[in-house]
DNA sequence: GGCAGATAGTTTATATATCAACTATTTATA
DNA sequence: TATAAATAGTTGATATATAAACTATCTGCC
Protein backbone atom coordinates (compact mmCIF):
# COMPACT_ATOMS: atom_id res chain seq x y z
CA UNK A 1 0.00 0.00 0.00
CA UNK A 2 1.48 3.80 -0.58
CA UNK A 3 2.62 5.59 1.98
CA UNK A 4 -0.13 8.37 1.73
CA UNK A 5 -2.80 5.63 2.31
CA UNK A 6 -1.07 4.09 4.53
CA UNK A 7 -0.47 7.15 7.46
CA UNK A 8 -3.84 8.45 5.99
CA UNK A 9 -2.52 11.53 4.30
CA UNK A 10 -4.91 13.80 2.36
CA UNK A 11 -2.24 15.67 0.46
CA UNK A 12 0.36 13.52 -1.52
CA UNK A 13 3.95 13.67 -0.89
CA UNK A 14 5.10 15.51 -3.97
CA UNK A 15 8.71 13.91 -4.94
CA UNK A 16 9.66 10.31 -5.70
CA UNK A 17 12.86 11.38 -3.92
CA UNK A 18 11.00 12.20 -0.78
CA UNK A 19 8.61 8.81 -0.96
CA UNK A 20 11.87 6.65 -1.10
CA UNK A 21 12.86 8.33 1.86
CA UNK A 22 9.83 8.31 3.82
CA UNK A 23 9.16 4.73 2.63
CA UNK A 24 12.92 3.39 3.92
CA UNK A 25 12.40 5.47 7.29
CA UNK A 26 9.03 4.30 7.78
CA UNK A 27 9.85 0.57 6.69
CA UNK A 28 12.74 0.51 9.53
CA UNK A 29 10.43 1.59 11.96
CA UNK A 30 7.82 -0.90 11.16
CA UNK A 31 10.53 -3.27 11.34
CA UNK A 32 11.51 -2.12 14.35
CA UNK A 33 8.33 -2.45 16.64
CA UNK A 34 7.42 -5.53 15.15
CA UNK A 35 11.40 -6.79 16.48
CA UNK A 36 10.22 -4.77 19.65
CA UNK A 37 6.95 -6.96 20.08
CA UNK A 38 8.67 -10.12 18.97
CA UNK A 39 11.06 -9.93 22.06
CA UNK A 40 9.13 -8.75 24.68
CA UNK A 41 7.53 -12.36 25.79
CA UNK A 42 11.36 -13.33 26.22
CA UNK A 43 11.95 -10.38 28.27
CA UNK A 44 14.42 -8.81 26.42
CA UNK A 45 14.15 -5.85 23.96
CA UNK A 46 15.47 -5.53 20.09
CA UNK A 47 18.25 -3.48 21.32
CA UNK A 48 19.46 -6.39 24.23
CA UNK A 49 19.34 -9.23 21.59
CA UNK A 50 21.51 -6.88 18.99
CA UNK A 51 23.81 -6.86 21.79
CA UNK A 52 23.96 -10.13 22.52
CA UNK A 53 24.59 -11.58 19.24
CA UNK A 54 27.52 -9.16 18.80
CA UNK A 55 29.09 -10.68 22.10
CA UNK A 56 27.68 -14.07 20.48
CA UNK A 57 29.58 -14.24 17.63
CA UNK A 58 31.83 -11.20 17.45
CA UNK A 59 33.73 -11.59 20.28
CA UNK A 60 35.93 -14.40 21.38
CA UNK A 61 34.26 -15.68 24.40
CA UNK A 62 36.86 -15.43 26.79
CA UNK A 63 37.72 -11.73 25.98
CA UNK A 64 34.14 -10.47 25.36
CA UNK A 65 33.68 -6.97 23.73
CA UNK A 66 34.64 -3.74 25.05
CA UNK A 67 31.64 -1.24 25.51
CA UNK A 68 33.62 1.18 22.59
CA UNK A 69 33.61 -2.12 20.45
CA UNK A 70 30.13 -2.35 21.06
CA UNK A 71 29.32 1.06 20.46
CA UNK A 72 30.97 1.02 16.47
CA UNK A 73 28.98 -1.65 16.07
CA UNK A 74 25.91 -0.78 17.23
CA UNK A 75 26.47 2.35 15.87
CA UNK A 76 25.25 4.47 18.78
CA UNK A 77 27.01 6.66 21.32
CA UNK A 78 29.25 5.79 23.64
CA UNK A 79 27.31 6.91 26.44
CA UNK A 80 24.11 5.36 25.36
CA UNK A 81 26.24 1.71 25.73
CA UNK A 82 26.87 2.92 29.72
CA UNK A 83 23.18 2.61 30.44
CA UNK A 84 22.47 -0.17 27.79
CA UNK A 85 24.89 -2.77 29.62
CA UNK A 86 23.68 -0.98 33.32
CA UNK A 87 20.30 -2.40 32.40
CA UNK A 88 21.46 -5.61 31.14
CA UNK A 89 23.91 -6.18 34.19
CA UNK A 90 21.33 -5.51 36.28
CA UNK A 91 19.02 -8.45 34.16
CA UNK A 92 22.44 -10.65 34.79
CA UNK A 93 22.23 -10.82 30.79
CA UNK A 94 25.87 -9.20 30.75
CA UNK A 95 29.05 -8.84 32.53
CA UNK A 96 31.81 -5.97 33.26
CA UNK A 97 35.07 -7.35 33.85
CA UNK A 98 38.53 -5.40 34.00
CA UNK A 99 40.95 -6.02 31.01
CA UNK A 100 44.19 -6.89 32.41
CA UNK A 101 47.10 -4.93 30.78
CA UNK A 102 45.04 -2.04 30.10
CA UNK A 103 42.76 -0.33 32.68
CA UNK A 104 40.54 1.99 30.45
CA UNK A 105 38.69 -1.08 29.13
CA UNK A 106 35.71 -2.85 30.37
CA UNK A 107 35.42 -6.45 29.26
CA UNK A 108 31.63 -6.98 28.54
CA UNK A 109 30.59 -10.77 28.17
CA UNK A 110 27.43 -12.65 28.51
CA UNK A 111 26.50 -14.57 31.35
CA UNK A 112 25.11 -18.38 31.19
CA UNK A 113 21.81 -16.38 31.73
CA UNK A 114 22.48 -14.23 28.86
CA UNK A 115 23.65 -17.05 26.78
CA UNK A 116 20.73 -19.48 27.83
CA UNK A 117 18.10 -16.05 26.61
CA UNK A 118 19.63 -16.20 23.43
CA UNK A 119 19.81 -19.96 22.74
CA UNK A 120 16.27 -20.06 23.48
CA UNK A 121 15.51 -16.96 21.59
CA UNK A 122 17.60 -16.96 18.27
CA UNK A 123 15.71 -19.66 15.86
CA UNK A 124 12.28 -18.41 16.50
CA UNK A 125 13.94 -15.19 15.23
CA UNK A 126 15.91 -16.03 12.30
CA UNK A 127 12.23 -18.42 11.23
CA UNK A 128 10.52 -14.70 11.86
CA UNK A 129 12.97 -12.80 9.76
CA UNK A 130 12.49 -15.45 6.90
CA UNK A 131 8.77 -15.34 7.09
CA UNK A 132 8.93 -11.32 7.31
CA UNK A 133 11.01 -11.31 4.16
CA UNK A 134 9.16 -13.77 2.31
CA UNK A 135 7.42 -11.51 -0.04
CA UNK A 136 11.00 -10.96 -1.95
CA UNK A 137 12.41 -13.17 -4.07
CA UNK A 138 16.47 -13.51 -3.32
CA UNK A 139 17.14 -11.43 -6.57
CA UNK A 140 14.86 -8.52 -5.28
CA UNK A 141 16.36 -8.99 -1.92
CA UNK A 142 19.73 -8.28 -3.55
CA UNK A 143 18.88 -5.35 -5.75
CA UNK A 144 16.90 -3.98 -2.45
CA UNK A 145 20.42 -4.31 -0.17
CA UNK A 146 22.20 -3.19 -3.56
CA UNK A 147 19.90 0.40 -3.74
CA UNK A 148 20.41 0.96 0.46
CA UNK A 149 24.24 0.22 0.12
CA UNK A 150 24.19 2.76 -2.82
CA UNK A 151 22.44 5.32 -0.49
CA UNK A 152 24.68 4.81 2.93
CA UNK A 153 27.45 5.22 0.52
CA UNK A 154 26.14 8.72 -0.27
CA UNK A 155 25.42 9.60 3.54
CA UNK A 156 29.15 8.99 4.39
CA UNK A 157 30.73 12.26 5.75
CA UNK B 1 29.96 -0.82 0.91
CA UNK B 2 28.68 -4.26 2.87
CA UNK B 3 27.06 -4.06 6.11
CA UNK B 4 29.24 -6.14 7.90
CA UNK B 5 32.30 -4.29 6.81
CA UNK B 6 30.50 -1.09 7.12
CA UNK B 7 29.87 -2.28 10.89
CA UNK B 8 33.29 -4.05 11.39
CA UNK B 9 31.85 -7.37 11.88
CA UNK B 10 34.39 -9.97 11.54
CA UNK B 11 31.76 -12.79 11.37
CA UNK B 12 29.36 -12.84 8.31
CA UNK B 13 25.83 -12.19 8.03
CA UNK B 14 24.66 -15.87 7.28
CA UNK B 15 21.15 -15.04 5.30
CA UNK B 16 19.99 -13.29 2.91
CA UNK B 17 16.86 -12.12 4.27
CA UNK B 18 18.86 -10.92 7.66
CA UNK B 19 21.01 -9.07 5.44
CA UNK B 20 18.08 -7.64 3.73
CA UNK B 21 16.32 -6.47 7.13
CA UNK B 22 19.50 -4.88 8.90
CA UNK B 23 20.35 -2.76 5.71
CA UNK B 24 16.74 -1.70 5.68
CA UNK B 25 16.76 -1.28 9.38
CA UNK B 26 20.49 0.80 9.47
CA UNK B 27 19.50 2.50 6.50
CA UNK B 28 16.98 4.01 8.17
CA UNK B 29 19.05 4.99 11.13
CA UNK B 30 21.45 6.48 9.15
CA UNK B 31 18.81 8.86 7.40
CA UNK B 32 17.46 10.18 11.00
CA UNK B 33 21.05 10.63 12.44
CA UNK B 34 21.53 12.72 8.94
CA UNK B 35 18.12 14.68 9.05
CA UNK B 36 18.61 15.11 13.31
CA UNK B 37 22.45 17.17 12.32
CA UNK B 38 20.94 18.55 8.96
CA UNK B 39 17.47 20.69 11.36
CA UNK B 40 19.97 21.39 14.31
CA UNK B 41 21.24 24.66 13.21
CA UNK B 42 17.41 25.18 12.81
CA UNK B 43 16.79 24.65 16.78
CA UNK B 44 14.55 21.56 15.97
CA UNK B 45 14.17 17.96 15.74
CA UNK B 46 13.81 16.10 12.89
CA UNK B 47 10.56 14.74 14.41
CA UNK B 48 9.27 18.25 14.82
CA UNK B 49 9.95 18.64 11.75
CA UNK B 50 7.70 15.98 10.86
CA UNK B 51 4.96 17.15 13.09
CA UNK B 52 5.06 20.41 11.45
CA UNK B 53 5.13 19.54 7.98
CA UNK B 54 2.12 17.81 8.84
CA UNK B 55 0.16 20.37 10.68
CA UNK B 56 0.91 22.66 7.12
CA UNK B 57 -0.52 20.43 4.82
CA UNK B 58 -2.82 17.71 6.37
CA UNK B 59 -4.48 20.01 8.13
CA UNK B 60 -6.84 23.53 7.59
CA UNK B 61 -5.00 26.24 8.72
CA UNK B 62 -8.08 27.24 10.90
CA UNK B 63 -9.04 23.80 12.09
CA UNK B 64 -5.38 22.24 12.77
CA UNK B 65 -4.75 18.78 13.85
CA UNK B 66 -6.18 16.87 16.94
CA UNK B 67 -3.17 15.09 18.61
CA UNK B 68 -5.01 11.78 18.06
CA UNK B 69 -4.33 12.22 14.30
CA UNK B 70 -0.71 13.10 14.46
CA UNK B 71 -0.69 10.33 16.90
CA UNK B 72 -1.65 8.30 13.56
CA UNK B 73 0.08 9.78 11.21
CA UNK B 74 3.19 10.19 12.98
CA UNK B 75 2.57 5.97 13.96
CA UNK B 76 3.96 7.22 17.36
CA UNK B 77 1.53 6.43 20.62
CA UNK B 78 -0.49 9.16 21.68
CA UNK B 79 1.27 9.87 25.20
CA UNK B 80 4.28 10.55 22.59
CA UNK B 81 2.08 13.16 21.36
CA UNK B 82 1.41 15.02 24.40
CA UNK B 83 5.33 15.25 25.47
CA UNK B 84 5.93 16.53 21.81
CA UNK B 85 3.31 18.95 21.72
CA UNK B 86 4.42 20.23 25.04
CA UNK B 87 8.01 21.04 24.24
CA UNK B 88 7.11 22.27 20.76
CA UNK B 89 3.99 24.49 22.29
CA UNK B 90 7.28 25.53 24.83
CA UNK B 91 9.40 26.39 21.85
CA UNK B 92 6.33 28.20 20.94
CA UNK B 93 6.41 26.56 17.41
CA UNK B 94 2.86 25.54 17.97
CA UNK B 95 -0.31 26.19 20.29
CA UNK B 96 -3.07 23.95 21.75
CA UNK B 97 -6.50 24.94 21.21
CA UNK B 98 -10.20 23.92 22.55
CA UNK B 99 -12.29 22.46 19.65
CA UNK B 100 -15.82 23.80 20.20
CA UNK B 101 -18.26 21.03 19.87
CA UNK B 102 -16.22 18.32 21.31
CA UNK B 103 -14.47 19.24 24.27
CA UNK B 104 -12.05 16.25 24.32
CA UNK B 105 -10.04 17.42 21.42
CA UNK B 106 -7.16 19.86 21.78
CA UNK B 107 -6.70 21.23 17.50
CA UNK B 108 -3.13 21.76 17.50
CA UNK B 109 -1.96 24.38 15.07
CA UNK B 110 1.17 26.46 14.00
CA UNK B 111 2.28 29.66 15.43
CA UNK B 112 3.58 32.40 13.29
CA UNK B 113 6.92 31.26 14.65
CA UNK B 114 6.02 27.62 13.39
CA UNK B 115 5.44 28.73 10.39
CA UNK B 116 8.08 31.27 9.93
CA UNK B 117 10.90 28.09 11.14
CA UNK B 118 8.96 25.85 8.25
CA UNK B 119 9.23 28.21 5.33
CA UNK B 120 12.59 28.74 6.38
CA UNK B 121 13.97 24.99 5.94
CA UNK B 122 11.71 23.40 3.47
CA UNK B 123 13.35 24.57 0.31
CA UNK B 124 16.95 23.45 1.66
CA UNK B 125 15.12 20.06 3.18
CA UNK B 126 13.87 19.33 0.06
CA UNK B 127 17.18 20.19 -1.65
CA UNK B 128 18.82 18.07 0.68
CA UNK B 129 16.55 14.95 -0.09
CA UNK B 130 17.43 15.19 -4.21
CA UNK B 131 21.02 15.13 -3.11
CA UNK B 132 20.87 12.34 -0.75
CA UNK B 133 18.71 10.64 -3.19
CA UNK B 134 20.62 11.43 -6.41
CA UNK B 135 22.35 8.15 -6.43
CA UNK B 136 19.22 6.20 -7.66
CA UNK B 137 17.61 6.86 -10.76
CA UNK B 138 13.60 7.06 -10.95
CA UNK B 139 12.72 3.88 -11.65
CA UNK B 140 14.96 2.06 -9.11
CA UNK B 141 13.61 4.44 -6.69
CA UNK B 142 10.00 2.47 -7.66
CA UNK B 143 11.00 -0.64 -7.39
CA UNK B 144 12.61 0.33 -3.89
CA UNK B 145 9.28 1.93 -2.86
CA UNK B 146 7.40 -1.32 -4.35
CA UNK B 147 9.96 -3.70 -2.28
CA UNK B 148 9.52 -1.52 0.84
CA UNK B 149 5.67 -1.80 0.08
CA UNK B 150 5.10 -5.82 -0.19
CA UNK B 151 7.49 -5.99 3.58
CA UNK B 152 5.18 -3.91 5.34
CA UNK B 153 2.03 -5.62 3.70
CA UNK B 154 3.73 -8.56 5.35
CA UNK B 155 3.68 -6.93 8.45
CA UNK B 156 0.21 -5.88 8.77
CA UNK B 157 -1.34 -7.55 12.12
C1' DG C 1 -32.98 9.11 29.49
C1' DG C 2 -29.21 6.41 30.83
C1' DC C 3 -25.47 3.50 30.48
C1' DA C 4 -21.75 0.77 27.79
C1' DG C 5 -18.21 1.38 25.00
C1' DA C 6 -15.39 4.25 22.04
C1' DT C 7 -12.42 8.17 21.74
C1' DA C 8 -9.08 11.93 23.39
C1' DG C 9 -5.67 13.21 26.22
C1' DT C 10 -2.46 12.92 30.41
C1' DT C 11 0.64 10.88 33.92
C1' DT C 12 4.13 7.85 35.42
C1' DA C 13 7.62 4.35 34.74
C1' DT C 14 10.99 2.63 31.75
C1' DA C 15 14.13 2.11 27.48
C1' DT C 16 16.77 4.13 23.95
C1' DA C 17 19.25 7.91 21.94
C1' DT C 18 22.24 12.21 21.60
C1' DC C 19 25.63 15.65 23.30
C1' DA C 20 28.78 18.15 26.36
C1' DA C 21 31.74 17.88 29.95
C1' DC C 22 34.24 15.20 32.82
C1' DT C 23 37.93 11.50 34.74
C1' DA C 24 41.22 8.02 33.89
C1' DT C 25 44.45 5.85 31.24
C1' DT C 26 47.49 4.93 27.31
C1' DT C 27 50.12 6.26 23.17
C1' DA C 28 52.73 9.28 20.42
C1' DT C 29 55.95 12.76 19.90
C1' DA C 30 58.76 16.80 20.52
C1' DT D 1 61.16 12.08 29.52
C1' DA D 2 57.51 15.26 29.73
C1' DT D 3 53.54 16.44 27.75
C1' DA D 4 50.02 16.52 24.16
C1' DA D 5 46.74 13.78 21.89
C1' DA D 6 44.00 9.81 21.56
C1' DT D 7 41.11 6.39 23.67
C1' DA D 8 37.67 4.41 27.13
C1' DG D 9 34.12 5.11 29.96
C1' DT D 10 30.74 7.89 32.93
C1' DT D 11 27.46 11.57 34.29
C1' DG D 12 23.76 14.75 33.64
C1' DA D 13 20.65 17.23 30.58
C1' DT D 14 17.37 16.58 27.02
C1' DA D 15 14.44 14.25 23.20
C1' DT D 16 11.94 10.44 21.59
C1' DA D 17 9.51 6.19 22.25
C1' DT D 18 6.32 2.56 24.52
C1' DA D 19 2.82 0.77 27.88
C1' DA D 20 -0.43 0.82 31.68
C1' DA D 21 -3.56 3.23 34.28
C1' DC D 22 -6.09 7.11 34.69
C1' DT D 23 -9.81 11.16 33.72
C1' DA D 24 -12.92 13.33 30.71
C1' DT D 25 -16.06 13.38 27.11
C1' DC D 26 -18.94 11.72 23.47
C1' DT D 27 -21.80 8.20 20.77
C1' DG D 28 -24.81 4.44 20.10
C1' DC D 29 -28.39 1.90 21.53
C1' DC D 30 -31.94 -0.22 24.54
Amino acid sequence: MKLEKELGLKAGITSVAHETLLNIYHTGDMLKKRARQFFLPYGITDVQFNLMELLCYQADREAGLSQAGLSRMLVVHPSNVTSLVDRMEKAELVTRTDVPGDRRYNAVRLTPKGREVLDHVEDAYMKEVDRVMEVLSESEMEILIGSLERIREGLRP
